[in-house]
DNA sequence: CGTTTTTATATCGTTTACGATGCAAAGATA
DNA sequence: TATCTTTGCATCGTAAACGATATAAAAACG
C-alpha cells in the first residue's frame, strides 16, 4: 500500500471537510425555516452579539475575506434582514445593523437550532467531555493557521 | 448576556467551518504546484487509491452528490489529470480513469504534501494522541450524520 | 499643503456545493 | 414483451469562498 500518509483516511483534512458539510446540511432545515443560509447564520451571529459592526468587524470575527463577506451582506440586505449605511466619521465604512426582522430572528433560531440539532445528534456517541476536546483541538488548529 | 446557546464561541459549527477553510489554505501553495485544487485532490486520492471507479463511487466515497462530482470530474478531464469513458456493461456509468498525468502527480503530492503540512503545522500544540482523537470524534459525528 | 501609502469596501472570474430537474439506460413488473 | 420505476449521470440556478484587481476615503509623510 504505498503513499500511506496521502491515504484518504489517514487525512484529518478530509474529515473536517465531510463532518463540516455535514453538520452544515444538518443546520439546513431549520435555517431554512429562518429563510437563511449558514453563512448568513454565522453574519447573524455575529450581529446578535453586537449590532452595527462594520464589514471588516465581521469578517475578521468569522475569518473570512470582505470579498466574500460583503456580497453576502448585500444578499442579506436585500431580504431586508440587515441594512447598510456608510460610517460618519469614515465613510469609506459600511456600518452593518440589524433590521427588525434581524433582530426577530435571534427569538427564532433560539426555538428551532439548539432542539433540532439536539435532535439530529442524538444518536451521535460524544459526550459533552468529548465535544470540548474537540473544540480545544480546532481551537489549537485555527489559532495556530489564521494569519 | 441572552441566548448563550447561539453564541459563535460555543459554537463546534463554526469551529469546523473555520477548521476546514483555515487547512484547506494551508494545502493551496502546495496544490498550486501541482496545478489542482483541493477538492481535486480528494478525488486523486479516491483514484490513487483504486484506478478506474464511476462517478458515483468517487462520489460516495467523498460524501458528495454526483452534480458536485461530475463538473468537477470534467474540468479534471479538460486539464488530462483523468478520462471517463462510458462502462461496457452498464453504459449509463462514466468510469473515471488517471492517466500518466494524473497518476505522476501522486508522487509530486508525496514529495510535497506532508512536509509542508508538518511545516505548516509545526506550530501546533496537538500531539499526535490529539490528532487521533480529533479523528475519532470527527468520525463519530460524519457517521451520525451520513445519510 | 500636496503627494504617497494604506485602509475599507466593492467588483470580477473561477471553482465548489447543492437543490431541482432532465434524460437515457437498466431493472422490475404486469 | 410492453410499461413502469429506478438508477447514473448531466444540466441549471444560486450562494459561497477566494485570488486579483479597482476605487474612494483616510492617514502618513515630506
Amino acid at each position: 500500500m504505498s503513499h500511506a500518509e496521502l491515504q484518504l483516511n489517514n487525512q484529518i483534512c478530509f474529515r473536517l471537510y465531510a463532518a463540516t458539510r455535514l453538520i452544515t446540511q444538518a443546520y439546513t432545515p431549520m435555517l431554512n425555516a429562518l429563510g437563511i443560509t449558514y453563512p448568513q447564520y454565522l453574519v447573524l451571529m455575529v450581529l446578535w452579539e453586537q449590532d452595527g459592526q462594520t464589514v471588516n468587524d465581521i469578517a475578521h470575527r468569522l475569518l473570512l475575506e470582505t470579498n466574500t463577506v460583503t456580497p453576502l451582506l448585500q444578499r442579506m440586505e436585500k431580504q431586508g434582514i440587515v441594512t447598510r449605511t456608510r460610517g460618519e466619521k469614515d465613510k469609506r465604512q459600511q456600518i452593518v445593523s440589524l433590521t427588525d426582522q434581524g433582530k426577530k430572528l435571534e427569538d427564532i433560531a433560539y426555538e428551532l437550532i439548539p432542539a433540532g440539532m439536539g435532535d439530529r445528534l442524538s444518536a451521535c456517541p460524544l459526550e459533552l467531555a468529548d465535544y470540548k476536546h474537540l473544540a480545544g483541538e480546532l481551537d489549537a488548529i485555527i489559532s495556530t493557521l489564521k494569519h
